[in-house]
DNA sequence: GAATTAATGTGTTAATTTTACACATTAATT
DNA sequence: AATTAATGTGTAAAATTAACACATTAATTC
């Protein structure tokens, strides 16, 4: 390689030192996060979504975000937002993916790091009395604001995809709950039906479940004994598994 | 819900319009693409780091990055920096993670999204003659400058978990190349031992081999016949599978 | 060039996992 | 007491994965 070529290879090559004058310079982006929060309500799958008020989008919903603060961890900012919408704390919340298009907003350039959170609707009814939040049917999730629909789409993948690798959906029923209202989760998840017999099977083969000796109660129908899940067990066998995020 | 509640609610909740003057406002912080660059060569998995010049990491090594422009989408940035260290366009690049606790980046707030690409070194050689940059042996990969041992551990743990999804090692290899090879590359990639003929019956299942009808030549044993990835044929296939990001 | 060596190339069987499928049981309702 | 609609269970077939051994080829050695 000649001389020239390595000047030019130099030049092209941006050293730290050069990163470190222009993180200090206006070289910077806003920075936002947006959660995909996923509940689970009569039989159907639902997500949280907020009223934009922002001109261009009127009247359209969006997920609930904000920007990250320049001294909050990103994954500390993602649940300051979850919490200040729903006012939960303790739930599974995993980064998803991170949308940089340049034009995705109208306000400016704002990359947006997306978060997935799944909680139980029933135990979080009083936060979303709000007018301008609202539960909707995945169903009918169709022209969010932004691009917000491209988000939700790849959540709700990513959901389908994690959920049959991991038991994550514990985390949308009530700490009590039958093995039929699992599996009525699972189909709304997977949009799919499944066969009874072999989904009691593959979760009591899993081992994660505690039968706690108690019946459904107020059911219109032979009432299904009710389980826990234990994280316990799940925790320690993560650990023996291959991945990276569990 | 009292009206103070309601106007709690109200301030707690950020509307869009106020993020819109936030992001012209200073409450921007500096985005960072950061690459990780898989390469296999001498039948080991190897990663390209760079030298890194900042005086608090002096000598240590660290990922490809640089900063995201204002006018660039992420992806695009991610590609731009991959062009700039090896010449490179047309491969397989994925964005992996993005990393943003306050105090990774010395130089301060830089939050960094992750990219991993495949590459063939073989095909590539020119470009590292460079001597801040060098394949490392992904065995001897430790204590990289930031938390980039962090990030590369993380991409290395989704590739071992993606390769067994999808058929992404072809990117490693010439264009031509033995079962053997392939073998070899998996093996490295997973860190375990295969079963020769189980190997080859999946993969001829798979149908993703096309026989070109070669022989490798120059090895000093009993050669082995060379294939092509029929590209176009997983092309089709990816689109009936389910996932997000194929 | 014959013998040796070290790799390639192939098929079958067992084990495991997944799928398909039917009937007895229970408790609420009529 | 009879009916209804759900829960709860087991087995057989099918598909997938895992284990395993020997003939073949060409380069190398003698």
């Amino acid at each position: 390689m000649s001389a020239e070529a390595n000047m030019e290879k130099a030049k092209s090559i941006k050293t730290l030192t050069a990163i470190q004058s222009e993180v200090e310079s206006s070289n910077k982006i806003a920075l936002s996060v947006d959660c995909v929060i996923f509940g689970f309500d009569e039989n159907k799958l639902k997500v949280l979504l907020i009223r934009s008020d922002l001109k261009k989008y009127l009247g359209k919903w969006s997920l609930l975000g904000d920007l990250v603060r320049p001294d909050e961890d990103l994954d500390t900012s993602a649940y300051r937002i979850l919490k200040q919408r729903t006012g939960l704390n303790d739930v599974y919340l995993e980064q998803v993916h991170t949308f940089g298009t340049v034009n995705r907003h109208p306000a400016g350039r704002v990359v947006t790091v997306t978060y997935c959170s799944l909680i139980n609707v029933q135990h979080h009814k009083l936060n979303i009395l709000d007018n301008e939040l609202h539960w909707h049917d995945i169903k009918n999730v169709t022209d969010l604001a932004f691009d917000h629909q491209q988000i939700f789409d790849n959540c709700y993948q990513r959901l389908q995809k994690r959920i049959q690798e991991h038991p994550l959906g514990f985390n949308l029923l009530p700490k009590k709950f039958s093995l039929r209202e699992l599996q009525n989760l699972y189909e709304a998840i997977l949009d799919t039906k499944m066969d009874r017999r072999n989904f009691r099977k593959k979760f009591f083969s899993m081992d994660f479940l505690i039968d706690i000796d108690e019946m459904e109660q107020d059911v219109p129908h032979r009432p299904g004994k009710l389980y826990k899940f234990n994280y316990e067990k799940y925790e320690k066998k993560k650990k023996k598994w291959i991945g990276i995020d569990f």
